[in-house]
DNA sequence: TGTATTTTATTTGTCGACAAGATTTCGACA
DNA sequence: TGTCGAAATCTTGTCGACAAATAAAATACA
């Protein structure tokens, strides 16, 4: 499957080369074209891009310090696997970090988020009125990561990002239940919330994101389970 | 200042370069050895360690990205400076932690955890009786630490160490202060989060680690505002 | 035929070298 | 003497190659 034709691969600058890696490898993975488990070869990878092992070494070192890849030394490092069996402790952190982050969005926020917080909501509405399932993951996370990038606080920003991205994994192996009625209930709930912050009311901007996340953590469970009696049905 | 004496640096068995030089220089760091802005040249530590640029790119890539190290691409890469102005985020942080860590404990710790949280309780306690004060800062990290991973949420787990080393390098600053009489309100502290973990007391140790964490943040901050003074005063 | 052991092959970790950017030094000119 | 520009130096990013460690294949033996 590897890419023969010589698609122009223009001269990159340098220094470019492991960020481009890095994106893309981390693009792959969250989408499931790297399923977990799939092995990761350097040199096909240098291969494919055209470039030596070293940048890509670099890629996949950041990689695994986010924990997306697992490198087993001296032996062939793989895209890390989904822990279903611990999942109640990332619902836990996600729960968390939606409330947290709302509420220091209302405490925090400048008049210049408040634009970029409303673009990612009309995105994600369009991606809801197209039934777009993977349009919606993605810019519901952007929705979320933007009113946490106005609460101002990179640690808890960079932890949501990160349970973010996780979830995109999840979300993606149950993407079609997204098909429901559900996604305009949560264009509703992204306007109530929206409309607390304006209003810098920090008690009810907490309350909505945890209702918020409760909904998310809810619907996904409902899928893991149903998943789960198919796999015993089989 | 290059260590011309050839010490034995004996035959180091292959994969372990990296994580050799990782562990060394994040320590050197967060004890301040290598103060905030100071330059890493790579070609000095591939001399200092006898090894290749190669493992020490690897390891760089790592600090980088816990935020240890600032790379400039194409410039030299530079210890980590710390964000005096945005202090009170990592302050927000910080507590939080303390509170969902310390209860998330009193919920799913098992008997093999207590073991290893009063060892290190008891460590803690030794030091203060010796008055060493980085031996405080360091058994402090590891005794909440050790709380935190008994509540067996791995982001929150990792969120908190980083926020601990972040710590130990801010304390390092200042931990003259620690020759008070607040060390031993602090050992009494932690036996009674200690018992309210052991009696599954969810809301007393979610609010003893509120409590404790507060002290110790109402602590550095008069220290910090005390040293704005002297700043000025100079 | 099945198992243990040696041989081969694959893949990673490390190395030294080279070239692109950036910084500093030096010199020309006003 | 001061400022601007060019040459030299230094540091990083990338490369191809080699050796150690592991996995796979082949062979010997019961």
């Amino acid at each position: 499957m590897t890419n023969t034709s010589k698609t122009s691969v223009t001269e990159r600058k340098r220094g470019s080369g492991a960020k481009m890696v890095y994106d893309l490898l981390r693009d792959e993975i969250l989408d499931l074209v790297l399923p977990p488990g799939s092995p990761i070869d350097e040199v096909l990878l240098a291969e494919r891009f055209e470039m030596s092992r070293t940048p890509i070494r670099e890629a996949l070192v950041r990689l695994a310090g986010e924990g997306l890849v697992d490198t087993l030394p001296n032996r062939s490092t793989m895209v890390s696997n989904i822990d279903f069996l611990n999942m109640h402790t990332y619902f836990d952190a996600l729960v968390l970090m939606y409330r947290v982050t709302t509420q220091l969005a209302a405490r925090y926020y400048r008049e210049s988020d408040l634009e970029v917080i409303r673009t990612h909501q009309a995105a994600f509405a369009a991606a809801v009125e197209a039934q777009d399932a993977l349009a919606m993951i993605a810019t519901n996370a952007a929705f979320h990561l933007a009113i946490a990038e106005a609460g101002r606080n990179p640690y808890f920003t960079s932890l949501f990002k990160r349970l973010l991205d996780e979830g995109r994994r999840i979300l993606r192996l149950y993407y079609q239940s997204y098909e429901d009625r559900l996604p305009r209930r949560f264009v509703e709930e992204h306007d109530e919330m929206i409309a607390a912050i304006v209003a810098r009311d920090l008690v009810l901007s907490e309350q909505l994101g945890r209702e918020h996340a409760e909904q998310i953590v809810r619907q996904v469970q409902k899928l893991l389970t149903r998943n789960e009696r198919l796999d015993i049905a089989l």
